[in-house]
DNA sequence: TTATCAAGGAAG
DNA sequence: TTCCTTGATAAG
């Protein structure tokens, strides 16, 4: 690290980031300099391999073609390794240690542009991650493979195949007609300015896109395009084909793309070939020198934020890429974060509109279902009257249905009447859930699975009983119900494999199926004109959920499958399963009143000193050994209380976590509450690294984490 | 990335 | 006690 040669007490002169070296020619130096000659040398990361830079010389014949960004080979022990040029700089003296010299120039072609390494080193400090790691995210593995190109050209071939759109450009609501224009006018400041596009389901915001889109690109200028994961690439990108085809290539990015595709379509967004990206949140990363443009499509979708280190949020980062870049950046959702919402009042984020769904199309009516007096002989049912009056009056007019439930597998709980033994997971703390087909209890956190015993482990009691019904069960009901019907089933364990989902939702699309049952996965994005009616089964659900954003999350919800109904001509319905049918929450987002229920819910953050209001800090510690890890959580616990300002920092813990094992792992969390986490990462980091850490506890820290267990 | 080292647990 | 596994650290 740069600390390092400080503390060595050697002199040393930076030479900004992303300038060229100016060293004066040798002759000059020998002239004015005094010996001995200053060195001029090179931070350099290994890729993959070193999460601090490590310091090389740069001779003399290299000087010219080597800058910070540049792709080199460094010798590293007895092996040459790529690597990436940090930043260069002048050393009077020689350093305490051995310097070997860069060994040749790896890939002239190109070098990461002076954004990029600057969104790196903002991502490292912001999120308390190596350097190293941040540097690896910006040059896929698939670079260093050394094959020859073979079909560069493939992509551009199939863009020039694509036609031009023949669905025809539709004409713009004057709603969509005024967020154009208004993000057009932040466009032409040439400055960072964001916008959050809030637009209810099937509003058009991605035709709002579109057309800024349209005036970038004409402006000479490059985009990138953000969704949340890789199954919805290929709906957006057939979109952006059809509507620059013959004018513009696309590229895609995600972490499905073979090694090939991969390093071809980096080595086309580098050269400025290609000048749109649509990608997932990896995509942030990629060399886009004119990037002017950045959409966040469905900005408030939890996916953008990555569960491995460097854990960082991608819509965070396309924010802070589009300050640096001097971009607009558009933030985009039926549903705003509360994040982006809080911004647009007090950070300057402009805020755009689209209140109606397009084409005279109406939002769908939701009808609450109150499940406490719906009975199936003694126990609660599934399925409400209402939902299967409706779901039958689909089934004869030949319109399509879909029902979500977010828990997958047949039962949750598998329990005892008797003594009131619950089957868990013998590696984690989580009941097992019950799956049909074939029949076994597993576990959702690790890969353990079990038969189902017949008698309880604990009493021998045959009385045993399954509780809390999944998608299998829901699948089994309603077939019973509605024999003559044909469901798909979408969720994890029937989308296992790669090509399984798109397949899925393919058959439906044709009307091969009349009834889609899902998780999650149903929520996100799905356009099918035929369906007239979604049933959510349970929900209230993830309101249970111990977690202070479980009511933004169930906002979310509701409304992203509620607007999977009636996207095309006709209008659709929505009934909403609850056991709470009083709630407030339930009726904003039957009415579709989301800066209601923002500002209240805002409200209710600021007086509780939560996110948007503060940030939070996670600092998760595991451990195999019980007692260990707890008692390493206090005395960590203990010594921070002892130094930290609770003005600056407050910390909530330690505490077990709410998931306490996880793959025989015991966890603890500590929570810090701050106002600034640039002031105060630090600090923990420092304090953090003064304190004895036996091997046995490993930890991490999780910057705006969104995962609470 | 590989080479080396230390700690902690398991085997004897 | 020794052996082996696991994870951390360093390299320039």
């Amino acid at each position: 690290m740069k600390m390092s040669i400080f503390m060595r007490g050697l002199a040393l002169r930076a030479i900004p980031l992303g300038s060229k070296d100016s060293r004066p020619p040798a002759s000059q130096t020998e002239a004015i300099l005094p010996h001995p000659m200053p060195r001029l040398l090179a931070e350099v990361f290994v890729l993959r391999a070193s999460p601090n830079p490590l310091i090389y010389d740069l001779p003399e014949e290299l000087c010219s073609r080597v800058q910070a960004g540049s792709l080199v080979q460094v010798p590293l022990r007895r092996q040459r390794l790529p690597g990436l040029v940090w930043r260069l700089f002048s050393l009077e003296k020689k350093p305490s240690f051995a310097v070997r010299p860069i060994a040749e120039v790896w890939d002239e072609r190109w070098a990461l542009p002076p954004t990029l390494l600057r969104l790196l080193d903002w991502l490292s400090k912001y999120y308390g991650a190596s350097l190293g790691s941040c540097v690896d995210l910006a040059l896929p593995k698939s670079l260093l493979r050394t094959t020859k190109r073979v079909r560069a050209e493939e992509n551009a071939e199939k863009d020039r195949q694509t036609q031009a759109s023949s669905i025809p450009i539709p004409t713009l609501s004057p709603e969509q007609e005024a967020a154009v224009e208004d993000m057009w006018d932040s466009y032409r400041q040439r400055r960072f300015v964001a916008h959050l596009l809030h637009g209810v389901t099937g509003s058009g915001k991605t035709e709002v896109y579109l057309r800024v889109m349209e005036r970038v690109l004409a402006d000479g200028r490059e985009v990138l395009y953000l969704v949340p994961e890789l199954s919805l690439t290929p709906q957006t990108l057939r979109r952006i084909r059809e509507r620059f085809a013959g004018h513009h290539e696309v590229a895609v990015w995600h972490s499905g793309l073979g090694e090939r595709e991969k390093r071809e379509a980096w080595e086309a967004i580098a050269s400025g070939k290609v000048k749109i990206v649509v990608g997932a949140r990896s995509a942030l990363f990629l060399p886009q020198r004119n990037l002017r443009l950045i959409i966040v499509d469905e900005e408030h979708d939890n996916s953008y934020k990555q569960n491995e280190n460097p854990r960082y949020h991608g819509r965070d980062v396309a924010i802070y890429r589009a300050f640096l870049q001097g971009a607009l950046c558009i933030l985009g959702s039926a549903t705003p974060s509360l994040e982006t919402f809080f911004n647009t009042r007090q950070r300057g984020f402009r805020f755009n509109s689209l209140p109606r769904r397009v084409d005279r199309r109406t939002l769908p009516t939701i009808y609450v279902a109150d499940m406490r007096h719906e009975m199936n002989g003694r126990l609660p049912a599934l399925f409400s009257r209402q939902l299967l009056d409706r779901l039958r009056d689909r089934l004869e007019r030949k319109e399509q249905s879909i029902l979500f439930l977010n828990r997958r597998g047949y039962a949750s709980t598998y329990l005892c009447t008797s003594c009131d033994y619950i089957a868990t997971c013998p590696r984690c703390s989580v009941s097992l859930t019950y799956h049909r087909v074939p029949e076994h209890l597993s576990c959702h956190l690790c890969a353990h699975r079990e038969p189902l015993a017949t008698r309880c482990p604990r009493c021998a009691s045959p009385d045993l009983k399954l509780l809390g019904a999944g998608t299998q069960k829901a699948e089994a009901v309603l077939q019973k119900i509605f024999p003559q019907a044909n469901c798909v089933r979408v969720d994890s364990d029937t989308v296992s494999q790669r090509k399984a989902l798109p397949a899925l939702l393919e058959k439906f699309r044709r009307g091969e199926a009349e009834i889609l049952i899902g998780t999650q996965m149903i929520s996100k994005g799905l356009d099918f004109p035929n369906v007239t009616l979604v049933g959510l089964l349970q929900g209230d659900l993830s309101l249970h959920v111990p977690d202070f954003r479980s009511s933004e999350r169930t906002f979310q919800l509701i409304s992203q499958v509620a607007g999977r109904a009636g996207r095309g001509e006709k209008p659709g319905e929505v009934i909403l399963q609850t056991f709470l049918p009083q709630s407030e929450l339930l009726r904003w987002a039957q009415r579709a009143q989301f800066e209601e229920f923002a500002e209240e819910e805002l409200q209710l953050r600021q007086q509780l000193g939560y996110p948007p209001y503060r940030h939070i800090i996670r600092h998760l510690l595991r451990g195999k050994n019980a007692e260990a890890t707890a008692h390493q959580a206090l005395a960590w616990g203990d010594y921070l209380r002892q130094r930290l300002d609770p003005s600056l920092i407050e910390l909530r813990g330690p505490a077990s976590s709410s998931i306490e094992k996880i793959h025989n792992y015991y966890r603890h969390t500590l929570f810090f509450f701050v106002a600034n986490v640039s002031q105060t990462l630090p600090i923990l980091l420092q304090l953090r690294k003064d304190f004895p850490w036996p091997r046995s506890t490993l930890d991490f820290w999780d910057v705006d984490p969104l995962d609470m267990t």
